[in-house]
DNA sequence: AGACACCAGCGTACGCCGTACACCAGGCGA
DNA sequence: TCGCCTGGTGTACGGCGTACGCTGGTGTCT
């Protein structure tokens, strides 16, 4: 008998496993490591076998956020559209904070995805069960802008470029060096009220969620204020 | 007497430069096409000589990314709070307008930029100046997020990737596909209504300004409300 | 005047990247 | 049995950022 080649005969490939993949290597790597050739290795298989799966790598990066997006919880079935509004975006804010790379993947993109198209279709659809007039609703989602997907563009957000420098820097605060109070004295006096125990890098010391909350129940409250008067476009 | 080489002789490079030349490169070939190759030939020079002047690539796009944050208007001389902040932002947004990559070449830095700090650090001084506290003018420029630099992340921002795929793209909407109104109906509705001449595609028709001040206003007026009821932190 | 250090720009080369294109092995319906 | 279809392979191209070593012109000091 001819010696049976038992080579493991690895599962194939298939457009999902390529996604799940990609995005356990975002997770991990960052999202600068998530190249065709770094995700053909982790399957296992040579870089253009991807390609009978995606077209190409925007449509790989489209894919990945779909996953991701449809981590998010569906709406509660609530007939108070600010509290199904409010806990839906804090349940996309949960799956964003557990890949931190999207939302930069989101921003990059040149256009929406099916998946965005649809939650976003889905609030506008709470919106307008609540009595929100057409324009009404239409303004209100703008007003909410990347803040309905629950990320709030900080501008000093570090978590989502967490990888991307390859350390993953632990990078204890570093005590904001001293000529930084100098120049931004205002910054410098938040850093430090915001870490009260004591003074760290900006951005750090100050809690993300309240932070997040805060903002988002300042618009909501704004958007139920307008609600309530019975707004009408004033264009 | 021997041929005089009259070499154009063309003037040597500096920082400021080669940072004018990125801008305009930008500006007019997308962000994607700002790479050192290209730029280095812009200015009629080999790649390797930008590297006198910027470190490296990273340094390169924080150094363009100040040049147009040196575009925004400086504060109102004005003792009113909510009106300089306004207009700042206001500024801003002319400013970002006028270079639509800026905005994606911000989100992409690990670490803002000393010219970003600067403004934001200015910005908090409006409110501190205005009879904010330590913590709620943090809190604000929290829930300002990314509307402080004149930018909302819209998720449809056409403007925004102008010139990352090459053509132009003039594109007349194009009539969104039938398919789109089943999948979407809420979006749909909107795009119909925002656009009452004729259906486009989503987001185009709909007045980018108007949702820009809808928003900031809708925020201004919440933090206003907060101040003036003398808000202290609940944490 | 001559020697010399400095420095802006040059050339070459390396290792990444996305992906076009031709090829091939196995399975499966005709 | 044949032929096709599908999914994985191999090679190659052009573009990217940038490390490293070189060179020629300029300014300074003797």
């Amino acid at each position: 008998m001819a010696e049976q080649t038992e080579v493991p005969r690895r599962t194939p490939l298939s457009r999902q496993r390529v996604l799940r993949a990609a995005v356990t290597l975002a997770d991990e790597a960052g999202i600068d490591s998530l190249s065709m050739r770094n995700l053909a290795q982790d399957l296992g298989v040579v870089p253009m076998a991807l390609y009978k799966h995606v077209a190409n790598k925007d449509e790989l990066v489209a894919g990945v956020i779909d996953v991701v997006i449809g981590e998010i919880d569906p709406p509660l079935a609530d007939v108070d559209w600010k509290h199904v509004v409010r806990e839906r975006i804090l349940s996309a804010r949960r799956v964003l904070q557990r890949h931190p790379w999207v939302s930069l993947a989101i921003e990059s993109q040149q256009t929406p995805t099916p998946a965005i198209l649809a939650y976003l279709d889905s609030m506008v659809g709470t919106f307008r069960g609540g009595g929100f007039s057409v324009d009404l609703a239409h303004h209100v989602m703008h007003a909410m802008g990347s803040r309905a997907l629950g990320f709030s563009q900080e501008l000093f957000d570090a978590a989502r470029n967490a990888g991307r420098t390859g350390a993953t820097s632990p990078e204890p605060p570093a005590a904001l060096p001293a000529q930084f109070a100098d120049r931004f004295p205002n910054l410098a006096e938040i850093a430090v009220v915001a870490s009260h125990d004591d003074a760290s890098v900006v951005g750090r010391g100050c809690d993300d969620q309240f932070e997040f909350e805060f903002a988002l129940d300042l618009l909501l409250e704004g958007i139920e204020r307008l609600h309530q008067q019975g707004w009408t476009s004033s264009r």
